[in-house]
DNA sequence: GTGAAAGCGCTAACAA
DNA sequence: TTGTTAGCGCTTTCAC
């Protein structure tokens, strides 16, 4: 009942040089695609890969090239919890990975600001910088910004929110379209059959990951929740003195708000008006990213549902898909995927 | 804004070896903990270790050593989708890893059955197999067999339930009584207010993960939803037969049964049933694992949610952990914390 | 008890 | 265009 595999013992170079009857030096040249080497010799050395399978050892070739990565995040400038908690995941894979020879720093920018963020871009050194993960709106002036990086050997991605048309290798981050729509379906499923209106709070039109969690949300309620109609979106700039100054008006203006979706970074915010308020029949709740605010929401019964990304695995990923870029290696996409978490009060973790 | 660390260039054992002015070879000893360096000599070493700053290159380590993992994986041998997942990913990942001298097998050993595993564990080779993985029940012969495996310098990891009692290195898989009280969370919230009975599908009370679910269940049933009426579990032990003949009798002699909680592998028998019944009110349903058929209950409305766990990276942990045991390398918690994963329709993954 | 030297699989000068 | 050789950081004989 033992499901075993072939013996391990892996082919190395030498079998490759013995078996297409080259030198170490030309098999590695082969591998490695560097020029000046004659296409009959090439074509031996592939033969020979393919006949004996063989599969570069990743770790022995790092060790020999003493190769460095070095990593630049690019985050908003915003300070709210999530990027707080991007940062300080950043900060301790940094340390973490010290020993595997990679270095991790990352740059805060002006909030949807494409100006800001383009010009960020351009300062990159690309002679000492690897990769850059950004996070931030997708403008004409940043995929120009991004095609610099590229053209200069610098590997890209976009993290959070993506930059689908620019020239960015991966995406880290959530499909936010299904997360917007999750959203829905929790919020219709938990307000059920009685009919009301459902303030929808994002932080900026200009961004990508809210535009995209706004128009899942809306395909799902329009679909399923004929009952609950839907109002137009409050921009908070995910900025809790404009949110908490915005909020009131909005839902004086709108009786009958049975259920909000805080879409962005605007917990805070939400959270302090929520304060003012009377206890009493308060409306259903879905917020994203789970933080220190939106746990203890969560536990007070504040907020009915959190959807949210974890910010050591954006982080752990980004930093494996840049490396395997620059090494050429395969990349795990099941491993890669960022999973839409769905927190309740219970399944909250410690 | 930029925050930076200090360059790069770690101490190697050279370094150490001139610090304290001893020779690699002791130097490696004293890394080692090998017998035969004098007291005084050791403490030199370490001085210069902990002066420096010094942490061992893992790679560079496992290279000069030549040195392959042996883990094996034992599952029981009940064939429901979640297996075949594990299996399938562990088998996926014995191929991606082969070049980084790691062999992955399984052995199956009847389901909820002590002696045929704790039989299983005996068997193990203990001078070929580096680390074993076990899916099965926590009884004492398996906890001695556990013990005779760590006697012998195996690393041990419980896997999906935990066998907490026994000398196992780690445990991977989820939180049981959390995923419990979600499940309970997310039934009681889909119902309402209205008033009703809920059955319980379980496997075996055998099964640690399975009990643990049923305990998180009722105590957030009771505190919550007091409205609701839990009835004592039906143990279909995860066969469809077993299970589609149980329903029937079960919803019979309990009219007003108005939710559902699937807390095993019990999906298949589940649907079967539902399959001969009239469409119309059906109750809410929350089952376990995201698997082909649960999906497809998903999509078409006959569950409400899936409360799941990632096989691939349960399959993923397991591994890093049991090397990093052998590596006598520190584990990342963070990463290694499997998920109580929440599925609606709106939010599978493709 | 301790050290010198070879070698793990791969890369990168430098020669030829 | 190709090969030789030294070494990356660590482990492991085998001497001393």
């Amino acid at each position: 009942m033992k499901h075993g595999q072939p013996p391990l013992s892996n082919p190395t170079i030498n079998d490759i040089a013995r078996v297409a009857k080259v030198s170490l030096a030309t098999v590695d040249r082969v591998l490695n695609a560097r020029p000046g080497v004659r296409e009959t010799t090439v074509k031996k050395v592939n033969r020979a890969i393919a006949e004996l399978g063989y599969v570069r050892d990743a770790a022995a070739a790092n060790l020999a090239r003493g190769r460095t990565y070095n990593f630049v995040f690019i985050l908003p400038a915003n300070s709210n919890e999530f990027l707080t908690a991007l940062e300080a995941e950043i900060a301790q894979l940094g340390r973490d990975i010290r020993h595997e020879r990679t270095r991790l720093s990352f740059v805060r920018v002006a909030a949807f600001d494409p100006v800001a963020l383009a010009e960020a871009i351009d300062a990159i050194d690309t002679k000492s910088v690897d990769g850059v993960a950004i996070f931030g709106p997708e403008t004409p002036s940043v995929r120009d910004s991004i095609a610099h990086l590229k053209d200069n050997g610098v590997t890209v991605v976009s993290l959070v929110a993506d930059i689908p048309s620019s020239e960015r290798d991966h995406y880290v981050g959530v499909d936010n379209i299904a997360a917007g729509r999750t959203a829905a379906q929790l919020l219709g499923k938990f307000i059920g059959p009685r009919p009301g209106k459902i303030l929808v709070l994002t932080g900026s039109m200009l961004a990508r990951d809210h535009l995209e969690r706004r128009l899942g949300f809306d395909a799902v309620m329009a679909r399923d929740f004929g009952h609950l109609d839907v109002l137009a979106s409050l921009e908070g700039r995910d900025d809790p003195d404009l949110i908490a100054r915005l909020l009131p008006d909005a839902l004086a203006s709108n009786t009958g708000v049975i259920g909000i979706y805080s879409s962005a970074a605007g917990n805070e915010g939400l959270l302090r008006f929520f304060e003012t308020q009377p206890v009493g029949s308060r409306p259903v709740v879905v917020a994203h990213e789970l933080t220190q605010l939106s746990r203890q929401a969560l536990s007070n019964g504040i907020f009915d549902a959190v959807i949210s990304q974890d910010t050591g695995h954006l982080v752990r990923s980004a930093v494996r898909i840049m490396r395997a870029e620059r090494d050429r290696l395969p990349i795990q996409a099941a491993q890669e995927r960022i999973r839409i978490d769905v927190y309740l009060k219970e399944n909250m973790p410690p």
